[in-house]
DNA sequence: CCTGACTCGC
DNA sequence: ATGCGAGTCAGGA
């Protein structure tokens, strides 16, 4: 009944028996002698009233075919959980401590005074009064001092610089280090809790403790992931898509040049430079390739040329060329936003490629940024969407092979477009092939899904 | 106990 | 004024 209610209306937060009940105008006829007669009698009505609306909805099959097979795949990775190197987390919270000790000295140092560096509050009265940095006011209640404002002035002041370090480190340690640790169980492995019902957009999210936000891209937080490991004589496979959004965004805009651009082979972000900037691949520049990236990415995400301006570093005017230039050469998603936009102003829901809905009563707001959000959530709900709904369809059919085939091999793990696998050492190349094949398969369209599957001892030596 | 600010991932 | 999440800390109710 929980997740027939989520497909129903995946922006409700509560998907109590009480509360579908109420929404959906269940009632339970007659008389009960005890409360739970009255319950079972409420909770079969009420399934057989989402069923008939799944069903009006054309969201059966998703149902009956993703989410629920999909929630005894999720209770078993949880069941399974990921075993964890504890000694490597705790002295690696040791020497993080240390050093962060040693940069919060530094920065009392400068500033001439004790106080608390984690409070933004304080933090800004130093930096942009006591010691007159330049600041753009930014937050309600007084500066900001995020990392995209402080990034542009670390070179200039050596104060800044440091926090950001601190920062970095603090959050290793707290968040990771210490998160982490209070998460192992006395199996020695971490079980992650899936909520299949919390991404309005259909992704599942991570909790006590999130394991979809481990550390990646800076070679500190990397470190982490070398604590993430499979047991003695298993190995972990580790596969992702690449780009998968793009992909699914070539494919329902049926966009003959992004597909082509993907059937070429090349760099999807070079192939696009080349295309905007109307240049030979191989003299695309790194700068380039950077903005078209950036570009790809946020038309995915509904973004403006303030934004993506501010995004690259450049002029909202220039900005605003990158994305003229992206749209005329990719006339299919141009034409694709704009039906997207207007079927869903007429219809109120967006649609994945499987059929999941979800609505948008925020289209017909009078506010004029409650509906530019619509708008944003319009465009990128389906491409999202469709991604998670392909990779649930891969997370089942790999498991049901694993189950039949490599009966010790275990999913642990999914962060949006990867997937990983613990298996006996002797099966991992065969289990990384079945994870590209099955992944791969998962979905029939218009631009082929690749996938990179690689195996290690530990999470960051299968990543490849 | 809640909200805002911040930072981590895709 | 770029989509979807979660956890930690500060600060105030």
């Amino acid at each position: 009944a929980k997740l027939a209610g989520y497909l129903c209306n995946p922006s409700s937060n509560d998907y109590s028996v009480e509360r579908l009940c109420a929404e959906y105008a269940v009632e339970a006829g007659g008389e009960f002698e005890e409360e739970i007669y009255k319950n079972t009698a409420l909770l079969t009505g009420v399934c057989d009233t989402l069923e008939n609306r799944l069903g009006e909805s054309g969201q059966a099959r998703v149902l009956t075919d993703i989410e629920l097979p999909l929630s005894t795949v999720l209770a078993d990775m949880e069941k399974t959980g990921f075993l964890v190197n504890a000694e490597g987390l705790k002295s690696l919270g040791e020497e993080l401590l240390e050093r962060s000790n040693e940069i919060k000295k530094e920065i009392y140092e400068i500033a001439g005074t004790e106080f608390n560096v984690n409070s933004p509050k304080q933090l800004g009265e130093i930096l942009f009064e006591k010691l007159n940095i330049p600041s753009g006011k930014k937050t309600k209640n007084g500066y900001s001092t995020s990392a995209d404002i402080l990034d542009g002035l670390r070179y200039d002041y050596p104060i800044v610089d440091k926090v950001l370090s601190y920062r970095q480190l603090t959050k290793l340690k707290s968040t990771y280090c210490d998160g982490l640790l209070s998460a192992v169980s006395e199996d020695g492995r971490i079980h992650t809790t899936f909520n299949q019902t919390e991404a309005r957009t259909g992704r599942i999210s991570s909790l006590e403790p999130n394991l979809q936000n481990i550390p990646v891209r800076t070679d500190e937080g990397k470190k982490l992931r070398e604590f993430f490991i499979a047991r003695d004589g298993y190995t972990l496979c580790d596969a992702d898509y690449s780009q998968i959004e793009l992909r699914v965004l070539a494919s329902i805009a049926d966009d003959k040049n992004m597909i082509a651009a993907f059937n070429s082979g090349v760099d999807i972000h070079t192939a696009t430079a080349s295309e905007v900037f109307g240049i030979p691949v191989d003299m695309v520049l790194p700068i380039m390739r950077s903005r078209a990236k950036a570009v790809n990415f946020g038309i995915v995400y509904g973004i403006g040329a303030f934004s993506l301006g501010k995004d690259i570093g450049v002029s909202r005017k220039e900005a605003q060329m990158y994305i003229d230039n992206y749209l005329k050469t990719y006339n299919g998603v141009a034409r694709y936003m704009d039906n997207v936009i207007m079927h869903a102003k007429e219809n109120g829901f967006v649609t994945t490629y499987f059929g999941r809905r979800r609505y948008l009563p925020e289209l017909s707001s009078s506010n004029h940024m409650v509906r530019s959000f619509g708008e944003r959530v319009a465009r990128n709900a389906p491409i999202q969407g469709t991604a998670a709904d392909i990779i649930k369809i891969a997370m089942v059919n790999v498991y049901n092979r694993l189950k039949s085939d490599y009966p010790d091999s275990k999913l642990i793990l999914q962060i949006h477009d990867e997937l990983i696998v613990e298996c006996p050492e002797k099966d991992k190349d065969a289990v990384c092939r079945l994870l590209e094949e099955e992944m791969q398969n998962a979905a029939d369209l218009k631009v082929t899904l690749s996938v990179d599957a690689h195996s290690g001892k530990n999470w960051l030596e299968a990543k490849g």
